[in-house]
DNA sequence: TTGAAAGCGCTACCAA
DNA sequence: TTGGTAGCGCTTTCAA
């Protein structure tokens, strides 16, 4: 049988009472007394449990992370930061990846309450989490949202800017023809990066080279490059919406002994891990997971204090990581 | 406030003991009262508190899965099954990602139990963890394990079979001079694919052409091929312990214009999403984990029914997946 | 600074 | 087929 408090206490020649005080670091215990409890506790070798704790409390000590998907560096970082920065608090993180369309009624997370607070990583369903979180009064945190009205509680990376700064880079290398690859069009993210494409485009005086719409990932890249190989028109720079367009695009490039970034630069979006390993290592807008993640925390926990106060979402800048896939125009 | 399960009893008239019936689904109610349960249920929006669930059954109805990174699309995909098969079985899944190396004295789903078993998948400190699972008798499941000595337990694939049937592979489209790279020591694959190199290299009364030992990923796959073109010494063929490897060391020898398989062939290893992205598509062994998954929670859920008895490991054995990176010996 | 007692919300056991 | 009652292991008053 597992010890529970209860033994604690009779091993310790202490109350109950006393022995939850050490276990939730009271102050108001006699130092003597409060070694007695730790031995106590160490001998029949005790750990609370969780289940007794939420009950007895209210709440859970653990926060949830509803993600898409793990398989991306970027989530995968700002995971971690927010899995370091509830450690910190006390708090534990329980992720579940919940891969989008939900046959699953409504998410176990927030099904059964397992979770004092929530947030949610880019999350395709929003409005149908926002609208049952709020029905059940569990305090969220969106990063990345897609819905422009949900700005109030979410930490966002200005992907305007972002779109704008890639492009102004481009621009800066003296590059005249200039495309862009752009992923779902249901992603707010889309298309902000392709209005700040457009924007610092016409600021140039300058109309897009192309414009490709497709799926984010390696495949549409890789077969855009191939299409326009194919029609013998390229630009001289290609600003795509994620570094997997932009590496397919260069693999495709590459076969064809099309050389990036002499022959044509492209720059990406997001710095996956993979940005900086697959050569030419590409230049990139990064976004800064650290950031974000102690951002969500940030204002999780402040919503969690007081339930009532709103809180004012968070823009973040994106950065310019320049690697070795953009170079000044040739000739 | 919440409603409780009191307050659902209380509005449909019957008892409270009738509505936990109802909610685990005995089938000792009579159909009307049922849906007078149901009806309350969702007049109220009632939903089971968790916590005392646990607390009254001595179990969560939850299975923990501890892995090193989800930022790999095997782990990605074995998690994922495993997640479905748990479901179907009305657990949930508890992903935690522990990068290793532990100050965090010991992990936080063992620490306060919050899990009913726990999979640990590839493993680093496996004695550790091993160790702690039983002292505190918590039903476990190892995935690609690195002790031979944790056999009873535990889901692995035949990495020997794996090294030999890639290296038969290569041998059969007539390679002769034929290299492998290794990852780190550590892993028990990693040893035992080599042993499936060796062995079918000498079967076929051969010596390796070369072998390079260091760290999983694309880097070093990158770094190595520079090496060898730079001593101007290359094999015909590769067999690279990973994709990423794989991926890296093509990507010197394209930026070379080496072209693979015309050139030279490559075979890589896990399957990893990338590997039927990027051109050319590898050739590569898949890890079945599909089957990893379901057996991984077939065994945990009977060593969880049956405490006492021992069950048997279990050896899945790797596919070889042929794509487009290799090809029969030129000339 | 300590402890007795009353829950937290649910399930399990025993009767009816 | 139903319900009363006693916990599950902990925290939180309230008194002492």
């Amino acid at each position: 049988m597992k010890a529970s408090i209860f033994d604690v206490a009779k091993r310790s020649g202490l109350s109950v009472v006393t022995v939850s005080r050490v276990l939730n670091g009271a102050d108001t215990v006699r130092e003597k007394n409060r070694q007695k409890v730790l031995d106590a506790i160490k001998e029949l070798d005790y750990r609370p449990s969780a289940a007794a704790r939420s009950l007895a409390r209210g709440r859970t000590g653990t926060i949830g992370l509803i993600v898409t998907t793990l398989h991306d560096s970027f989530f995968d970082s700002v995971a971690k930061e927010i899995n370091d920065a509830l450690a910190l608090q006390g708090y534990y993180l329980a992720i579940s990846v919940s891969s989008g369309f939900g046959n699953e009624e409504s998410h176990y997370l927030i099904q059964e309450d397992r979770v004092d607070g929530l947030i949610l990583l880019s999350p395709l369903e929003e409005d149908r989490f926002v609208a049952e979180l709020k029905k059940r009064n569990i305090p969220y945190v969106l990063i990345d949202n897609q819905l422009q009205e949900n700005n109030s509680a979410s930490i966002s990376v200005d992907n305007f800017s972002g779109g704008y700064e890639a492009t102004r880079h481009l621009l800066e290398l003296g590059h005249r023809e200039i495309a862009h690859l752009s992923g779902q069009e249901v992603f707010l993210s889309t298309r902000e990066r392709r209005q700040g494409f457009l924007w610092a485009m016409k600021e140039a005086g300058l109309e897009p080279f192309a414009m490709e719409q497709g799926v984010y990932g390696v495949e549409f890249g890789y077969e855009t490059a191939q299409k326009w190989l194919k029609s013998g028109k390229l630009p001289t720079a290609l600003f795509a919406g994620d570094d997997h367009m932009a590496i397919g695009f260069i693999n495709a490039l590459m076969r064809e002994g099309i050389q990036v970034p002499r022959d044509m630069s492209v720059i990406g979006y997001d710095d996956q891990m993979l940005a900086s390993q697959l050569h030419p290592l590409l230049t990139t807008m990064r976004q800064p997971a650290d950031h974000i993640g102690l951002a969500a925390v940030d204002i999780l926990l402040r919503k969690m204090a007081n339930q009532n106060k709103r809180m004012n979402g968070i823009k973040l800048k994106p950065e310019l990581i320049i690697r070795q896939s953009t170079a000044a125009r040739g000739e």
